[in-house]
DNA sequence: GTCTATACTGAGATAGAC
DNA sequence: GTCTATCTCAGTATAGAC
């Protein structure tokens, strides 16, 4: 029964397969898998540009055709390893949330913190995720059409984060999004941040937080009143947040940026 | 003496090589305007990445070697044509703001305008700028200690936009770096901007001003006094300003980020 | 569908001669 | 400063084994 509940460990297909021939030892997850642990291990150790296809290939004990065959491309990896973080973030911080006795600014604070704490020694492997940022076309920038699945999970976090909330209504549209924007600058900041365990990013996520909860009950003052009606005139108006009237995001690609 | 006045054209140098040899033909300074201005043409038809250094230099007339000599990358040469970018705005901002009839968001608007209005038609090459932003040892990284050169003089322009505008101490000393970040923001939501004429970041960059500026005048509020105090000591704890004890930025990777 | 083995192409970058 | 030759490595191609 134990083998079984393993994701990466040997199967069924690998004693079938030792009758078969010695080669095909493991199932095809377990070899994608191994790539992988083999290609971080270097990537975490010496950075992503510094490793080669070839090593990791000839570390894993595979060719290189295999590694292609299961990662188009070097970077691909790092997506692939960030993907996996996203879902590992999702379950933790789902699991969290799940006696609802957290308010929304721990919730925030738990989402945040659980994510840096995945990432605390991968931050060599980060730069690759922002290396495409500025090109539109390009399948892995973060920003683009094409990872907007990529995206939607990593939004949806702060969906969970914010849950049940009261909330405005045009607050609530925007706050999603909003909130991942954020936490790219997070991620961002945690890159550079050499003070020791990076106790500096963490700072700054609390006492950012802290001030956007205090915002967000600001902004039933009437003296904020016309500042957000401008505010949210001009997130309809570039794309940031969809038209009331429109119950479908319009804009060109997939509602801007 | 036109000649003289000419910055890449041909000088004295030319007519005495000419004696020495048929292939040192001219200034090096010329043959880097002539490596730099080839380059482009081609990076704004096809993109950074479609274009090779081959193809550059063979169009350029001089061997690949050459081109690198004077380039250490290829990403060198977009580096090169963005100084040459602020140089322009900060001429074009300083000479426009020598009036002095014009008030702060004018001003703003002016510094933000002229930046889109130079780089109009050259988005494609824009994005290799951030390619390295995640990676802080890389010379290329838009946010690593070794690009701060470029980063003050890009900081100047907003500092010389807020002029002697009548401001907190608090708020003078971070809002420069701020308007840069937000500038920042701007050009990736114009890089990813596909409305005709670009007109959607248009509306973003005066939006935004607008709301910036009302801000400003707000934070004089008591019913925000203590928000601006938190976020004050947060953005010191964090290294975005520097400590009022101390005159001189403190904290590594000059003042991080 | 999963993989090996090997060869090849293209391009960024460098070394060293001149 | 400039050139030619060379290196390295990402990525592709192919042909075949199982």
């Amino acid at each position: 029964m134990f083998i079984f509940c393993l994701t990466d460990g040997p199967r069924i297909g690998y004693i079938l397969n030792m009758f078969k021939s010695h080669k095909t030892r493991t199932t095809s997850k377990a070899t994608r898998s191994l790539i992988l642990r083999t290609a971080l291990d270097f990537f975490r150790e010496r950075g992503v540009e510094a490793v080669t296809m070839r090593e990791i290939a000839k570390s894993a004990d595979i060719a290189l055709g295999a590694a292609y065959y299961y990662f188009p491309a070097k970077e691909a990896i790092v997506q692939a390893y960030y993907d996996q973080v996203q879902t590992d973030h999702l379950a933790i911080v789902s699991a969290q949330f799940a006696g609802g006795k957290h308010n929304l600014i721990e919730r925030l604070g738990i989402a945040c913190h659980s994510k840096l704490d995945i990432l605390k020694g991968d931050r060599k492997l980060l730069g690759a995720l922002f290396r495409y940022a500025g090109e539109p076309q390009h399948p892995l920038s973060v920003l683009a059409a094409a990872t907007q699945v990529n995206r939607q999970q990593s939004i949806a976090v702060f969906k969970l984060a914010i849950g049940g909330e009261r909330l405005p209504e045009d607050i609530r549209a925007v706050l999603p999004v909003a909130l991942w924007a954020l936490s790219m600058g997070f991620l961002l900041y945690f890159i550079y941040d050499d003070s020791p365990q990076q106790a500096r990013t963490y700072r700054l996520v609390d006492g950012t937080l802290e001030l956007l909860v205090r915002l967000l009950s600001l902004v039933k003052s009437p003296l904020l009143r016309p500042f957000r009606e401008s505010l949210f005139a001009l997130l309809r108006d570039t794309g940031f947040l969809a038209e009331p009237t429109s119950p479908v995001p319009p804009s060109p690609q997939e509602a801007q940026p």
